[in-house]
DNA sequence: GCTTACAATGTAAACGTTTTCACTATCCCC
DNA sequence: GGGGATAGTGAAAACGTTTACATTGTAAGC
């Protein structure tokens, strides 16, 4: 049994409001006091019970993280980025992940409310609807490459338009016409963004854009794996491969080895996301980096800055810029 | 402004407690004032405070869980596992990561008490005394690859010592007799033991063991490849290495390549952990698989398992076994 | 020595639930 | 038609805090 804050002060010879000001360090206690209270309070092992003190003030020191799934190493470094920053302004993450449809994120909405002080959701596959309908409109909740036409929502998203077309244009440049692509996961935001960067890139210079050359991904390892056998098989073979995320691309080397084709002297490759391991493989992996750990960082800043006020009257969308990132796999000097 | 059930009771004309019941499946109450109440609620948009439901419970459905970082896969399977199990139990999980010191657990442990159900420690670093100080013996912990002499606490360890000295006895078996180590974070727990599960399959089969073969690290890619330099520096050079991990072991691969040495022909490597990604490097690790998601999932089911009383008056130590996984970088065949 | 001010503390009412206990109405059985 | 059961509901006391307000004691100012 934990000590309550009764026990302490009925210990101290103090009352209970004595204690709770001692341990929310109010000033207006005096310093003798303060320092028995403490002591006894050590002593006893007592700590304030987390339920109780939100419930009085309103408030839980705790913000929400809601993710499709947790797979590799983008989602982690997202958390890792909100944790770090919320800890560093004392707050708690409660964390659910693996939702991948909308009932699953309706679901935990719910559990999530009246447990946070604001949200962070990241779901490229959601309906804006969803969220209207399941968001208090007193919750803060900052989006993360989510899908959303209107300004209701703070919103953080990567430039994947850009990230697609900068790459592409970068093969172009270094002589490629027939570019394939391994696509992300079908429904997903962030997929359809990027499949779009792609053919624009393609379009603009009068390279050929086909179906033919599209293949279908899910953003996992197996699926660029399972890919290449496709790619190999058309005729003629495309020069170069994008794939819409990097463990794709791992995927993918993977498989063009297993096949005897040789990355980057028989077929260019590239990927997307930058993340940590890209530049540990060989050929190490040129790709569009994107700041994933900022995110997280300032997804949760910006939750912070709603709730105290300062600039909440306005819906932000922050539009994190991608950034060309040449290594090997794609056979060009910069 | 959320609702309260307050607002909803009078709206639907009955008494808080009977819609206390409709939200806790009582089976106390009349269908129609079920969907009554329901209904109500529904438009209110009414919620349960979870605050006010813990307090009043004594019990908040939520685990913690305390990690030392969240670099890389390894940890991220981790959380999965656990995330998934909890939410299949209607639980939720409370993280905290980025605790590398003694202090910093200590501050995680507190902000934890009260918050929880049930923790997840997982912190090769920690002391156990820590634990018993900051610990009521009332909330059910487990340990995840902690090292503790006594059994005064649930835990579950990865067999490192076996790993390691299988997968040594393996390079030794095809031939190698002068192996190097990179070893992992100084003051780590599992380093420590997976450096002895090294060592001591030398010893056994008569090789040699020294201090000029083994070579600092801290689990990152980076200090993998930074180790490979000296591993290439001195005479006679090993022809084979151990990394205690893969991230470090891919960190290696990568510097041989830059180095002109080709792995596994000019040299063998074996890592430690068979991170999803390790199996598409190239050339593929042979590595010790370990189950990391199902500890994770073991971890929440006991902490559930010890809630509901089961199974709680004992404290369990469960050894998770590894499995050598020999693929292309020792260049064996099994 | 009387007010005034202020520092330090206490009292008690919230906060929004759950849950025990008590109560009513209804039904069934002899 | 009286005496249980039983189903359904309500009243009210917890749960452990925070905090507005009230109350002390003491020092300063005149």
């Amino acid at each position: 049994m934990n000590a309550t804050i009764k026990e302490v002060a009925l210990k101290a010879g103090v009352s209970i409001a004595t204690v709770s000001r001692v341990f929310n360090n109010s000033s207006l206690v005096n310093q003798k006091t303060i320092e028995r209270v403490r002591e006894i309070a050590h002593s006893l092992h007592y700590a304030p019970n987390a339920s109780a003190r939100s419930l009085s003030r309103r408030k839980s020191d705790t913000f929400g993280i809601i993710l499709p799934d947790l797979f590799g190493e983008f989602f982690s470094e997202v958390i890792r980025g909100a944790d770090q920053t919320a800890q560093k302004h004392s707050y708690n993450v409660l964390l659910s992940s693996s939702h991948n449809n909308q009932d699953e994120i309706k679901e935990a909405l719910n559990i999530m409310k009246g447990r946070v002080d604001g949200i962070i959701i990241m779901s490229p596959n959601i309906i804006a609807d969803i969220l209207h309908d399941n968001i208090n409109k007193s919750l803060p909740v900052v989006l993360l490459n989510c899908f959303v036409e209107d300004n209701s929502f703070d919103s953080i998203v990567i430039d994947n338009f850009n990230g697609a077309y900068q790459i592409i244009n970068h093969l172009i440049l270094h002589g490629h016409r027939r570019i394939a692509i391994i696509k992300g996961a079908v429904g997903n935001y962030e997929a359809d963004v990027r499949l779009h960067g792609y053919r624009h890139a393609l379009t603009h210079e009068q390279c050929e854009v086909s179906e033919t050359i599209e293949f279908e991904g899910d953003f996992s390892e197996e699926s660029g794996y399972n890919s290449v056998k496709k790619i190999l098989s058309i005729t003629p073979r495309p020069t170069a491969v994008f794939a819409a995320n990097d463990s794709m691309a791992i995927g993918a080397l993977k498989a063009f080895h297993d096949h005897g084709v040789v990355v980057p002297d028989d077929i260019a490759l590239a990927g997307f996301d930058d993340i940590p391991i890209s530049r540990y493989v060989k050929p190490s992996l040129s790709t569009v980096h994107v700041p994933i750990h900022n995110m997280g960082i300032l997804a949760v800043e910006r939750l912070i800055e709603v709730l105290e006020k300062k600039n909440s009257t306005k819906k932000e969308k922050i539009i994190f810029p991608t950034q060309l990132t040449i290594r090997e796999s794609c056979g060009c000097k910069m």
